[in-house]
DNA sequence: TAACTATTCAACTGATTAGTTGAATATTAC
DNA sequence: GTAATATTCAACTAATCAGTTGAATAGTTA
């Protein structure tokens, strides 16, 4: 085998990664994924994608090797198959990031609403809490939130914010975290819990990011 | 705006990576300018592609804005435009190596010849370049080295080493090193040496393997 | 055993992409 | 001012991809 032959096939390889990220549904599945297992069944709800559709594109990513999965009765239980998938979400959101403006704007006008939203550095968090006057709250659903949440948060899925918020404490400030930068739930948990006379703010990272936090604070 | 079109241009946008990064060419392109700025001719030649082809690519690396240019009297050099571009390309291949064992059968085959080259981790590296037994050479092209190298490191392209060989101490072992795992420059330099009757061998990592390296241990 | 549920597959359509070919453009050198 | 050099563009062809539709498959339940 010569040279170009070998880079034509090592870098058909490598592509092969990019090509089935080059899908905004696949990577949106990942994404989905990297919170907790799912049925195909959820993730076609989460993604707005027809069963079909979303069975090919889970095809897809099982030929690549980046999920797979447990049976359950009728139910096929994808996840994700290496870690390292995390990894690879996270540089290609921070490259887009720095490249793609309209990313910014997007999120700055649907997520922190213009910055009319209080908002929360996962930095400050860490200082907030040693003190006694705030509360973390999680407002993804909770099966997320048993496969990995943040140290401290309680569940209140955000959907059900409104049966459970007379549970929390009225004399502490709510800080709700939800997916991560790009997930709406935590901004809808917050301006709701401010309209019951709450104070709250968006804490403005997912279980992800504070793992992250977590290593890097632990060299 | 509602949340599923949020995502939906969201991801459209996170996606753009993952697309510009599902062409071999374009990886391969993105890979030899993570070595060091060339110009489109440069690049054709090496990656094997026309000129037009190559500035096709080029021109679809700098719509998603993966790169620039400064122009150089009828040269047009291309750079990365971000060097978080270097620590995507390796996470797709890190998670790519994990996932398709093709890939580490290839790398064995090609680069290591089997197992029958002697190679080096860079980390016994840092153990050996204490003593006074060794020397580090790097056998990439001379732009390359001047763009960034190993510390210690002498460039002698292995297109020269015929030439320059002879410039080498007998006594000592040759270390030689390349663009990194996926390079075979490395590997035909220490067998040209062994012919020659030196003692060699290939480090497995190249400037960016040992720039990460380095920022790893000062944490 | 039949009905139901969850999932996957095959075939199709329309859109997108990779590479080529020939032409156009920009800059330099003489 | 012309020729040469480096690069980019437009138009084409063939291949690939995304989503849909209808059917098939696998497993469970009553």
């Amino acid at each position: 085998m010569d040279a170009r032959t070998f880079k034509d096939a090592i870098y058909g390889d490598f592509a092969r990664m990019g090509k089935v990220l080059s899908s905004p549904k696949r990577f949106e599945l990942l994404d989905l994924l990297s919170q907790s297992p799912k049925s195909v069944e959820t993730l076609a709800r989460e993604s707005n994608m027809s069963m079909a559709n979303t069975s090919k594109h889970l095809q897809a990513l099982l030929d690549a090797r980046l999920v797979d999965y447990q049976k359950n009765k009728n139910y096929v239980i994808y996840q994700l198959a290496n870690p390292k998938v995390v990894n690879l979400l996270f540089s290609m959101k921070s490259i887009a990031e720095d490249q793609i403006s309209e990313i910014n704007h997007l999120r700055e006008d649907f997520i922190v609403r213009g910055d009319q939203l209080e908002t929360i550095e996962l930095e400050d968090w860490f200082d907030l809490k040693e003190g006694d006057s705030h509360v973390l709250i999680d407002v993804r659903p909770q099966s997320e939130f048993l496969s990995g949440h943040i140290e401290g948060a309680i569940s209140i899925p955000v959907e059900e914010l409104n049966d459970h918020f007379k549970n929390l404490p009225s004399d502490k400030e709510v800080i709700a975290y939800c997916r991560g930068p790009y997930c709406v739930y935590a901004t809808e948990a917050v301006e709701f819990l401010k309209e019951q006379g709450y104070q709250a703010a968006r804490l403005e990272a997912g279980v992800h990011e504070w793992k992250q936090y977590q290593a890097n604070q632990n060299h």
